[in-house]
DNA sequence: TCGTTTTAGAACAAGGTGGTTATGAAGTGC
DNA sequence: GCACTTCATAACCACCTTGTTCTAAAACGA
């Protein structure tokens, strides 16, 4: 997985085990050992996890003693919501076409999509790494 | 990467090059070949991202004479924003620890964060099935 | 200082990802 | 039917991920 942020905070969201960690910390922040609890791996393993988290922005960390607190950082799942905004509007096209469907079942022109397909202009201008 | 709907779609959206997809169908329906023309991977590299977005819901795909066309379908990332909507005030909690540092900066109780750690009750109920 | 608790790191195995090239299948059109 | 275009699949490779166990570091308490 490339390592900007934004694919970073896709990525650690895409294991379940991590989600379930960033849930639990909006219940107050915790140590390694309370995150690790409700599941059956290894300390190790929660460690590893916490690191991606955190590689990600989505967690930081402060002593206790000899415990590690891990604090929820939501800022980046702000820039994520706000890179699916883009697409709302699909949803709204959907229902749309949903719409246009309905009225085609009524009566004429039975095609149901639009075919554009302009030669080119792809990407986004935020996702401009690649590989 | 799990196979669950959610892991699906944010392990698929972890990618640039995809993500890119995404936004180039938004302007339209498109076939693989113009999918990669942007891109200096193969075609059949293309056509295996093309197949991720398809298995996640992102997209769908139908036929035009030889060509298949792709073309956006965005509920996915609409219940990937529903997912992260639950997290929504804990961006405004931010703030208003943000609001809090200013005035402990101001005078007193130089103390930010709070610290709940309570014992368990993990998980959200939705995401009930790390392996 | 020394033992205890808590967490991180190292080393390893198994499996997944994303890229390649080579090739075959599907559909069109002459 | 046959050639052509378009795309998918197979086989292979390098590397990353996630889990394990074992061990060491860090911070405290006695």
């Amino acid at each position: 997985m490339p390592d900007d942020r934004i694919s970073l905070v896709f990525a650690a969201l895409a294991d379940p085990t991590r989600r379930a960690i960033l849930t639990r910390l909006t219940q107050g922040d915790a140590t390694v050992a309370e995150l690790a609890a409700p599941f059956d791996v290894s300390q190790p393993a929660i460690s590893r996890h916490l690191k991606v988290l955190e590689n990600a922005g989505l967690i930081s960390r402060t002593r206790r003693a000899t415990a590690r607190l891990s604090h929820l950082e939501a800022e980046p799942l702000r820039e994520v919501t706000a890179w699916l905004a883009r697409y709302q509007r699909f949803w709204d096209e959907s229902h749309e076409r949903l719409d246009e469907l309905l009225a085609a079942l009524q009566g004429r022109d039975p095609e149901g999509r639009a075919d554009a397909a302009p030669t080119n202009g792809a990407d986004d201008g935020q996702d401009r790494d690649h590989r």
